[in-house]
DNA sequence: CATGAATGAGAGTTCATTCAT
DNA sequence: GATGAATGAACTCTCATTCAT
C-alpha cells in the first residue's frame, strides 16, 4: 500500500488543514475534504482512512515546520528579553488571527482523542515550550535583565496563562487590550523595565 | 408557543446536561436527548428545536444555580486569603474531574456559536469571576493580608491561569499536582504566607 | 423500539420474499428491499438491521405456513403409499419450480451463517421431515404397503436423495424425467406395487 | 490478448483457487484476489476479466487434474466392492472437511451461472461420475459382488444422496456418523456382506 | 399536548475498471 | 506487458424534522 505520490499526499494534506481551520475538526466530513482537494472520493481513501488520521498528520507537519518558533526570534545580539518580548507578540498575533488557525480543530480533536501521554503531540508542545522559557528566564536572570525566583514556575505560569488566552479567544473573544495587558502583567512580573 | 408543562421542561433540561457532560455538545443529538428524556421524538420539538438552543438553557439553569460559587466560601469570619484559597480549591476539584463537567461542551458549543458579546454566558461568568477576585484581593491587601500592584491585572490573570488549567485538563491532561504548583504560585504572587 | 404497525412489517416481509427468490440472498441489498417495497430508505431500518436478519425472518413466516406440508396429504381414507406419493409429488412440484423458489436463497444464506445447531431452521425442518417420512413407512410396513428392513434408514435415505434433487437442480439442472426416475426409484426400494 | 506469460497466468488460478476455498465465489471480489496474488490491480485484467472468469477456469484446471478419482481406487486385484467402498470413502473424506473445498464457491458460482447445459463443467462430472458408478456396479454384479436390478437407476441414487449429503455438510452441517450411516445404507442396499 | 412512524438528505466506505506511465 | 493511482457508482446506516393520529 505504498504512500502513493508524496506530493498528491503533501496537497491533501495543505488542503485539508486549511478545511480544519475553517470549520473545526468535528464538522468536517471526508466529503468535505474531498470536495476541497477536488480529487474522487475513492481517491482520498488511497492516502488515508479518516479525518482523525488526516488530522494528526497535518499537525505533524505542522509541527515539523514550526518547532522554530523561537528560533526565528534569536539573532545574535537579542537580549533574553528581546526575546521573550518577541516570542509574546508572536503568540500575541496567533491569538488575535481567531480564524485562520488550526486552534479549534486542535481543541476539539483533543475532546475526542485523548491518546496516551507519550503521542500527545499537545502535551510535547507545551512541555518543550515550558523548558525553553524556562531557559530565556534563567538567561534573563543571568544578565540582570529579569528578577525571578522560580524560573520553572514562572515558564509554566507564563504558558499556562498562554492556554487561558488561547481558548478564551476562540469562545468569549478577546481584544489586542486584553492580550496586551496579560503580557505587561507577566512581563512586570519579571521586572522587565520600561513595559 | 404556550410553554407547555414547565415540570417537564425542566426535567428535559436536566437530562440532556447529563448527556452533555458525557458526550460534549457536538456528538449529542436530538435523537440521543429523546432516548435519555425517553420521550418521544415530537415531544422534544414541542418545547426546544434544536441541541443549541437545549444546551444554552441548560446553561442558563446551570449559572442561576451556581453563580455563588463565591458565596459559599464566606463566612463571617473567613479572612480573605482563606475565601481565596478555598476558592481555589474548589476550582482545583472541578478542574480535576474532567468528565462530569460540562467544561467540554461548553468549549465546544462556543466553539461553533460564539454569540454577541452581551448573550455570552461564559464570558459573563469569566467577567463577574474577575471582579469578584479583584474585590477579594483589595479587601486583602487593605487587611495587610497580600500584597499586590494592580488587583484588576492580577485578578484577571488569575482567571486566565485557570483558564489554562481547564482547557490543558480536557486536553493535554493535568494532574493534582500541576494544579496545586499553579496553585502556589499564583499565592506566592500575592505574598501570601505559609504557601 | 416497538415493532411499529405489524402489517407493515408483514408486508416488507412479503415483498423482500419476492425479492430472495428472485435474487438469492447474497445479491440482495438493504436498498433492494427498499425499492421493492417502495418505502424510504430509513423506513425499512424502523423495522430490520440487516438482509441477514429479515431472511431470517422471511424463513421464520414460511416455516410458520407450511410445516403443514403433509397434513395437506392426509385425509382420512389415504393410504400411506398414497399420502408418500402425494409427498414426493408436492417436492417434484417444488424442485422443477426452480425460479420463484427460496431455495437458492436458502442455501446462500446458510453458506455465510451456519448458526449454532439449535437456531438452525433448515436442520430442524430436515430433522422434522426425516422423523414424518419414517412414521409414514412404519403405518406402511404395519400394513402390508411397504417392505422396509430400516425405517429411519429409509426416511434418511430419502430426505438426503430429495436434497441432492434440490441442489442440483438449482446448479446441474434437472428435468421432470429425473425427478421421476428418482421417486420411482424409491418406492421402488419401498416394494410399492406398480410403479 | 496474446497468452501472456503461461506460468503467471497458472500462477494465478491457484492463489485464486484458495480464496475460492476460503471464501466461496460471491464474496471474493477482484480486490481480493489481486492481493492474494501480490499483483498489480491492472495486470490480473491483462489475464482474466473477472472473478466468474477465474473461477470458471479455476474449475476446468481442477476437473483437469482431477478426473481420475477412480483409478486411483483402482488396483489390479481390487474387486468391484473394494473399489466402491474406496470412492465412497474418498467422498467422506471430502464431504467431511467442509471448509478446504471448493464446493461452497462451486454452488455459489452455478447459482448465478447457470451456462447451456454443454458448458455445465459441474453437470459433466455428475453424469461421468455416474457411468463410472454404473460400470462399477455392473462389474460386482457379474462377479455377484453386489445384488442389483438397476445399475443405472442405482448409480444415479448413489449420486444424489452424495450430493445431498455435500449440500447438507455446508448448510445444516453433518457428522462423520451421519455419513457412514449413508453410506451402509447404499451397500446394503447392494446386498453387500459385512457391512 | 404527545406520539412515533416515515421521509430523505448526507456521511462513510469499498471496489470494478480504466489509463497514463 | 505491468503498474498502481484515480475515478465514480453503489451500499450501508444515521438523524433531523415532519405530520397524521
Amino acid at each position: 500500500m505504498g504512500e502513493k505520490s508524496i506530493q498528491k499526499r503533501r496537497y491533501i494534506l495543505e488542503t485539508a488543514r486549511r478545511v480544519f481551520v475553517e470549520k473545526g475538526f468535528k464538522r468536517v466530513t471526508m466529503k468535505d475534504i474531498v470536495e476541497a482537494c477536488e480529487i474522487s472520493r475513492g481517491g482520498l481513501y488511497l492516502y488515508f482512512e479518516s479525518t482523525g488520521q488526516i488530522f494528526l498528520e497535518v499537525l505533524k507537519l505542522e509541527s515539523e515546520e514550526t518547532d522554530d518558533v523561537f528560533s526565528d526570534s534569536i539573532t545574535e545580539d537579542a537580549t533574553a528579553a528581546d526575546i521573550l518580548i518577541l516570542f509574546l507578540q508572536e503568540q500575541k498575533k496567533e491569538l488575535l488571527r481567531k480564524k485562520d488557525t488550526l486552534t479549534q480543530a486542535i481543541y476539539e480533536y483533543y475532546f475526542e482523542n485523548q491518546p496516551v501521554r507519550k503521542d500527545n503531540i499537545l502535551r510535547k508542545q507545551f512541555d518543550s515550550a515550558v523548558k525553553i522559557i524556562e531557559k530565556l528566564i534563567e538567561t534573563g536572570v543571568e544578565n540582570g535583565e529579569f528578577y525571578c525566583e522560580d524560573c520553572k514556575g514562572t515558564a509554566r505560569n507564563i504558558m499556562f496563562v498562554l492556554e487561558g488566552l488561547k481558548i478564551s479567544a476562540q469562545t468569549i473573544g478577546i481584544t489586542a487590550d486584553t492580550v496586551d495587558r496579560e503580557i505587561s502583567y507577566i512581563l512586570r512580573s519579571l521586572d522587565v523595565e520600561g513595559v
